[in-house]
DNA sequence: ACCTGAACACCGTTCAAGT
DNA sequence: ACCTGAACACCGTTCAAGT
């Protein structure tokens, strides 16, 4: 009778009580810290203990994506299918900014589950509803990529600035010299919001400009009636 | 006088050595298989000794990026921009295809190198060089986001199908009862080449697809005469 | 001053011993 | 039959001892 180290009576352990805890840890205190000791201790069990509700640790992140997609909100019926994927896309991008950890592990699945199937399912289903062709649905999906689960690969993440502003001059006059390109670029956003290279980007603004500029493409494609072997 | 266990007398350790091993022992050997360890084992070094060149292991991928980047045609001078960043992207894409871990390892760095940034820088200037304003330029290169580097993130990887044909048939048909939107695509696709889900998709075909309808909507853009304030 | 073996603080997971 | 501590085979990196 020694199992409650700290007296509180724990609830047994199941599957969906890891998958959780794994999810609120890797919230809590970033993805790298994520082990299946730390997890276990977490939990207030031995590390072991873990192998009864989940195969591997390669398991357990499945099993997080799945918790993470099961927050995406629901298709909404009875709506054009370009507002109703954009709706959905965007609400998988409000969660996954919920879960800073999710786009990269997502990434990283070999195989998908049948939640993360569903998911991209119930997409295809909206552009076939649209009056996509099969093939056209094909590609488009294609084309979407990460961006159905609402995020981006980011270009340039966001470093943080050197505290000091003479440091931050200084580096600002090399990237202006060596990348003139890109500092002109990052100025020009830098304008608009009181702020600095790497700092400067509106991210909602950049994903919905995409997601859109996408989403037009692939209307103008349906309705010319595009087919793979009638390319226009 | 031990130090050359194989007898070959060894060329002095030096970054590009390091470098360019790290990049060989991955392509061949998969990247979970670096190690700082196999690396030095691979040189014939104690696993120290590459420390003398590298800093960290976080520095040694990125170098491992710079060696891939420094392989991507410079750009081809007098075209226009259209076809000058397409043939620009899918040099890239050439590139990355010979080196399958290079995507996952650039999505992973937190900073970009000078390669990368003068690779990047590069790709900015031609789409200024086009005619773009810096505004545009800005939000485009966010929505071109990984394919500059000749990659889209893959929805569903391909996976290797059951050898037995009669674990395909079930499979196949478990995935038409359960996603019958994704088994419709995928059968389309399957009928093109005489293979199935998973295997089914010209990824080449698909990644100029996307590249192709990425530009096209910018040059619409840029022949309208978009800005942020004026969103059209 | 340079080089490097041993050690440290971790991993995920196996396995056999204990209840 | 179930549970779990110890052990295994790894990591990246520090550090002190050796030359």
């Amino acid at each position: 009778m020694v199992q409650q180290v700290d007296g509180a009576r724990r609830a047994p352990l199941n599957r969906d009580r890891v998958l959780r805890a794994a999810v609120a840890l890797a919230d809590n205190a970033g993805i790298e810290t994520l082990s299946m000791r730390n997890l276990a201790q977490e939990l207030g069990v031995v590390p072991m203990a873990l192998y009864k509700h989940v195969a591997n640790k390669e398991q357990l992140l499945d099993g997080m994506v799945d918790v993470v997609v099961g927050e995406i909100d629901p298709p909404v019926s009875g709506t054009d299918w370009k507002v109703g994927i954009r709706q959905r896309i965007l609400s998988a991008r409000k969660v996954l900014l919920q879960h800073p950890w999710a786009s990269r592990v997502i990434e990283s699945r070999p195989q998908p589950t049948p939640v993360v199937l569903d998911y991209l399912n119930s997409i295809v289903g909206m552009f076939r509803a649209g009056g996509f062709s099969v093939d056209l649905t094909h590609h488009v999906m294609h084309v979407l990529g990460s961006r159905v689960w609402g995020f981006t690969q980011e270009l340039f993440p966001a470093s943080p600035l050197p505290a000091d502003p003479e440091k931050q001059e200084a580096m600002f006059h090399e990237m202006a010299g060596r990348y003139p390109h890109i500092a002109e670029i990052a100025m020009a956003a830098a304008h608009d919001e009181a702020s600095v290279v790497g700092h400067s980007c509106d991210d909602q603004f950049e994903f919905e400009f995409a997601v859109d500029l996408l989403l037009d493409g692939f209307e103008r494609l349906h309705e010319q009636g595009w087919t793979s072997t009638n390319r226009s």
